[in-house]
DNA sequence: CGTTAGTTTGATGGTCCTCAAGCACTGTGG
DNA sequence: CCACAGTGCTTGAGGACCATCAAACTAACG
């Protein structure tokens, strides 16, 4: 039995899908060509042409789009795991920037090597298809929460939903997860002030629900903080493998 | 030569990519499993578990969230050519409802169908992923404008990037085009209450920009528009075929 | 030790929501 | 034929939520 974990991808999937030698064989293959890009770099610029996708081997990065008037609006944010820029590629344009906020390491892919690792084995496939879909559920979901909750409950969704996210890569679990990310970046993905988002996130200290301080957030009523944020973590947390 | 725009998707997809006489019959085959469906009555409900995915033949159809508190934010509005549910038969649950704002037909598509046609014409299939990524791309661009553009942009954007949709399968023009919309169906859109959303419409009208009326949408100044919502066409308007 | 990035607090005001009410049009049944 | 209910559009008044402006504070860093 190989390392079950090497990577964050293979443990995400695996969360789902109970891989096989040669599946677990083909997603380390993906992860060969490793690349370096440290933070604040922009790694894809809005409007880019020519670029490729990658998976995100460590380290965070956010998906944003940058208005006329130079206002910012952050899309995603994209833990290990995750891929970056796969819509662009399809695309053959960049519609969005994507910056590293820390330091990260990520394994380049072409196009053709994951149309050939499909077609060798159709369960993977389909695994990195759900997920390619769960990344689409939690941008609707976003979506939702921009339009139709205020600033409290949009704060509290979005900072379980990470949690829970993180919790599949082995970063993070009901009591907190460390979070590199500052309030401006939490301002930039609410669709809020970042004056508003320290006020918000000072009511839900002093309320005993959640504390975002010093890079770490600390659930301190999880069961509250859900029911505040209508969370319904059920794109999330398949209950049973999709796959038998 | 057959007759090009045979259906709408084929239409949407002929401006992108010259189809040859194969791939035409393969999408008319997608065609076949035809059904009806009549207004107001759910296609598919939010949590439902079991469902195949469609593509619009005619009419106009909504896809939505519900939220406990019994507000609905809508995710998007899907117009003749376009593909329903796709996302849900990945996940297996459908996180969103869809229904029919007039009567529709629309053809029924299993995975299976999908994929054998794909391994048939890997052209036709690099068609249709552009045309879901482009939707996926909507879905981001509707993010933003939740988030970074008042009620004024946020409603030039929309319904902007609905004509230049509904122009790609012959349904409008830079003059206006028909429109089943109610106001209500534009303030769940747009994350406004409907009666903003009339006097958001009455400013564009009386401004001479844009007029909702009756069922109809005309372009009364399409430039000055477009600078008001920052709209950008280049992701929904290729400018050259992405496929020799 | 000045600079910069990030956080915190206060004051003021605009955008947009909510409540309330009226109008126009359509279809329904007495 | 007319009362009626239902749907959608329109307008007004008051107020909540959140943006903006202004400024102080902390920690990190060269």
């Amino acid at each position: 039995m190989k390392n079950i974990a090497a990577n964050p991808l293979t443990q995400k999937l695996s969360a789902f899908v109970a891989l096989s030698e040669t599946e677990l064989a083909v997603l380390e293959r993906l992860h060969q060509r490793r690349k370096s890009f440290c933070a604040g770099r922009d790694l894809v610029h809005q409007g880019q042409t020519k670029q490729a996708a990658y998976i995100l081997a460590s380290g965070w990065v956010v998906s944003y789009k940058i208005q006329a008037d130079g206002s910012r609006q952050i899309v995603d944010f994209q833990i290990p795991g995750d891929f970056l820029g796969l819509r662009s590629v399809l695309l053959h344009t960049s519609d969005h920037g994507v910056e590293p906020i820390v330091d990260i390491e990520a394994a380049e892919v072409m196009a053709s090597d994951l149309l050939q690792a499909f077609a060798e084995t159709p369960r993977l496939a389909t695994a990195i298809l759900w997920a390619v879909s769960r990344d689409e559920a939690m941008v609707v979901e976003h979506l939702v929460g921009l339009g139709r909750r205020d600033a409290d409950a949009r704060m509290a969704h979005f900072l379980l939903e990470l949690g829970a996210r993180l919790s599949l890569v082995g970063m993070g679990s009901k009591a907190g997860y460390a979070c590199p990310l500052t309030q401006y970046h939490l301002a930039d993905a609410l669709g809020l002030s970042a004056i508003h988002v320290n006020r918000v996130l000072r009511k839900l200290r002093e309320n005993g629900l959640v504390t975002f301080r010093d890079g770490w957030v600390t659930f301190d009523d999880y069961g509250r903080l859900i029911e505040l944020a209508d969370f319904d973590p059920t794109y999330l947390d398949q209950a049973r493998p999709l796959l038998p």
